[in-house]
DNA sequence: GTTAGCACTCGGTAAAATCGAGTGCTAACA
DNA sequence: TGTTAGCACTCGATTTTACCGAGTGCTAAC
C-alpha cells in the first residue's frame, strides 16, 4: 500500500537563536490569527529586546532562506511549509491540557466492545479533543493464521462461510452454489474445511480435495472464494471522526470539497496515513505528503501497535496553521492509550 | 397601507391549471438557476400566452397562499415549501436520462459480494447518478432467528462469539471470561450454545444451565453478552455516498457543517431516513421532517424491500431547489434494481 | 379579464475615496 | 558592525457614492 519514498526531514541548517524565536513567534501568531504577522507585534510579543526595524531585517534573511513569504508588499509575514517544518521539528514534547488528558483517560476507561467499535469511537474522540478531522486506520489482518472456519447453510443454494481470525477480526463471504447441499452436508464441508485451513494464513495455498462429490465441491468452492479475499481491500477498515470540521477549519468552498473528496475514498486515506507513518508522531506539511489536493493541508499521524507490531494509526488533518503542538500531544496520548488497551488487561476485540 | 378586501386562504386544492402552470415554471426555472424568477421569463417560458402582467397579478395571489416568496420587493420569486411541495406532488412520473439507466445497469449487473458491500456501493451510484450526497440504510436484523453460533477461543480467557442470522448477517462478540478454559471446554460450550440459540431470535430469553463448571459458565456468559446488544444500534448499517457533494451544493459555510454534523451522526441519519419512509417514493422538503438544521434540504427516500418486508432504504439529501424529477426517478430505479438484486437470482449477503 | 404604460424600489456592481498596517530604505547612533 | 528611529511609500481592505436595471405594483385603457 505504501509506494512513495518518504521525505526524511531536512537537517536543517544555520537558523541562529535569534532567527528561530522570531520564526516562532511568527508560527505561533499566524497560528492563533490566521493573519500575516508584522515586524512590530513580533518585537513585542517574543521576548526579543530588539526594535521592530532589526525584526524586519531579519524576516528579510527568513524570507530569503524560505522560511517565510509574504502574501504581497506591505503586508506581514506567513510562515511557508519550510517554516512551519522547522517549528515542528523544534517543539518540545507538547503539554496537553488538563481537560483533555482527563476526557482521555475518561474515555479509556469506559470504552469497551469490538475493536472496530472502540476504533470507531476513538475517531469521535479525536476529532472533539483536537477540532479536526480525525482518520482512525485498523490495519489489515492478512498476516492472522485462521483460528476456525464455519460454513452456514441459507437455503439449499446459498451458504455462508464465516472465517474467525487469530487478531479476533470474522470475515462472512457468500457461497453460491451451482448444486443442492443438505444441512449434513454442508456440516460435514464445515468440519473438512477447519481442518484444512486452522492455523493456515490467508495467502497460504491448501490441498483441497479432488473428489467430486457435493462435500468436496463445497470445500473447493468455499477456499477458493476465501482465497479470491482481495488483501488490500478487507480487513483495512477506517474509521473518520469529525468531517464537519473540513467546513469549519479550511476556508474556501473549494478546498472544503476537495478535502471532503479526498476523505470519501477510503484507500487513498489509507495509503496517505501509511505513508506518513513513522514510528512516533509524524507530521506531514503542505506538499510534503504527496496529495496534490492537501496542498493545504498538514496530517498528523501516530502509530498503535499489538506486541511489537504496528496494527494501526491514528491521524489528524487540519490546515497547514493547525496547532501542532496540542494536535501532537493529543495524537501521541491516544495511540498510547490504545495500544495499552489493545495490548493490556483488557479484552481484545 | 391600503386595506385590500380580505380572501381567505385557499385550502390547497385550489390552483387553477394558470396558476398550476405559473408555479411550475417558476419551480424549474428556479432549480435551474437558483436566481428569483421574474414575470416576464415565466411569461416567454411557460407556453402561457399571457403577458408579464398577468403573470404578476397571479404571482402576488400564489404568494398570498403561500406558494410563492419574494427575497424582497423589486425581486423575483422563490418557490416556498409549500410550492416545491405541489410542485412535487403534481409530479408527472419522472423520467430518467438514457445514460443513467445505463449506469443503474450496468452496476447491478455486475456488482456482486456480501450485502454490506453492495449497499456501500450503491451509495456511491446514487450520488454519482444525482450529484447529490446519498444515504443507503440497511435494516436492523433483530427479528431474524440464528443459524449458528460459534465460540472460539483466543486464548484461555478470551474468547470470541460469532452469530450467523437467518438474514445472512454475521455479529461477533467478545466474551471475556475470569476462569480458564480449555480447547476441549470451549468447543463443547459452543455446541451447547448452538443447542440453545438455534432457531430464536436475538430477543427470545433462552434457558441456560445453572450449574457452576467452566462450560456452563461460559455458556452462561456468551448468551448474556448476545442479549446485552443494543437492538437499535446493531444491525443497522448506514452508508453515506458523495458527502463532498454537500459542499458543492450548498452555499454558506455554516449550512454545509450542519448538514455534515448531521451526517456524521448515523443514528440521526438512520431515524431521520426512518421517518420519511413511505411506501414508494417518499420526499420530505424544508421543515417538513422535524430536523431544524435541515431545513433548506429536501430529502428524497425510497424503499428495499425483501420477500415483501422492508429491509432497508435510499435516500439523496439536497437543497430544497434539487432536481426533484431525475432524484426521484434514480431513487426509484435503484430501490428497485436492489429490491429485485436481493430478492431474486444472486446471492443473498 | 387582460394588457400597456409608468413610476418606483432596491440589491448588485463598479468606480472613487480613504485608511492604515506594514514595509524597505537611509542615516544616525552605540 | 549591528541596531534603531524616522520617513516615504505600497497596497489590500473598507467605506462611500453613484448608478444601473431587473422586477415590481398600480392604473387606466382595451
Amino acid at each position: 500500500m505504501a509506494r512513495r519514498v518518504k521525505t526524511p526531514p531536512q537537517p536543517h541548517s544555520g537558523l541562529d537563536a535569534r532567527k528561530a524565536t522570531i520564526l516562532e513567534a511568527v508560527v505561533v501568531e499566524h497560528i492563533d490569527t490566521a493573519q500575516p504577522v508584522g515586524s512590530s507585534s513580533v518585537a513585542h510579543n517574543a521576548d526579543l529586546a530588539v526594535s521592530p526595524a532589526t525584526v524586519r531585517t531579519e524576516m528579510v534573511a527568513l524570507e530569503r532562506e524560505g522560511y517565510l513569504a509574504q502574501p504581497h508588499t506591505s503586508a506581514g509575514r506567513v510562515p511557508t511549509d519550510k517554516g512551519y517544518r522547522y517549528f515542528v521539528d523544534h517543539l518540545k514534547a507538547g503539554e496537553l491540557g488538563l481537560a483533555q488528558q482527563q476526557q482521555i483517560k475518561e474515555f479509556f476507561s469506559h470504552v469497551r466492545g469490538e475493536m472496530e467499535e472502540v476504533l470507531e469511537q476513538t475517531s469521535t474522540l479525536l476529532s472533539h479533543l483536537t477540532s479536526y478531522t480525525s482518520v482512525v486506520v485498523g490495519s489489515a489482518h492478512s498476516r492472522s493464521t485462521i483460528l476456525n472456519v464455519q460454513l452456514v447453510n441459507l437455503d439449499a443454494h446459498h451458504h455462508l462461510l464465516v472465517t474467525v481470525f487469530s487478531d479476533g477480526t470474522v470475515t462472512k463471504h457468500s457461497v453460491l452454489a451451482a448444486f443442492e447441499a443438505s444441512h449434513v452436508e454442508v456440516t460435514e464441508a464445515s468440519r473438512q474445511l477447519n481442518a484444512l485451513l486452522i492455523g493456515t494464513t490467508l495467502d497460504a495455498v491448501v490441498q483441497v480435495p479432488s473428489r467430486a462429490d457435493t462435500i468436496a465441491k463445497l470445500v473447493r468452492e468455499s477456499v477458493s472464494v476465501l482465497h479470491a479475499e482481495s488483501p488490500t481491500l478487507e480487513g483495512e477498515q477506517v474509521y473518520i471522526g469529525g468531517s464537519s470540521r473540513v467546513a469549519e477549519v479550511f476556508d474556501g468552498v473549494e478546498t472544503v470539497r476537495k478535502v471532503l473528496a479526498i476523505l470519501e475514498q477510503e484507500l487513498l486515506v489509507v495509503s496517505l496515513v501509511e505513508d506518513i507513518l513513522g514510528k512516533g508522531v509524524s507530521v506531514a506539511i503542505g506538499s510534503e505528503h504527496g496529495f496534490e489536493p492537501l496542498s493545504s493541508c498538514a496530517v498528523i499521524v501516530a502509530p498503535v501497535s499489538l506486541d511489537g507490531e504496528t496494527i494501526g494509526a491514528v491521524g489528524l488533518l487540519g490546515p497547514t496553521r493547525m496547532k501542532y503542538p496540542e494536535v501532537m500531544a493529543a495524537a501521541e496520548a491516544v495511540s498510547h492509550h490504545l495500544t495499552r488497551h489493545f495490548g493490556g488487561e483488557d479484552e481484545r476485540g
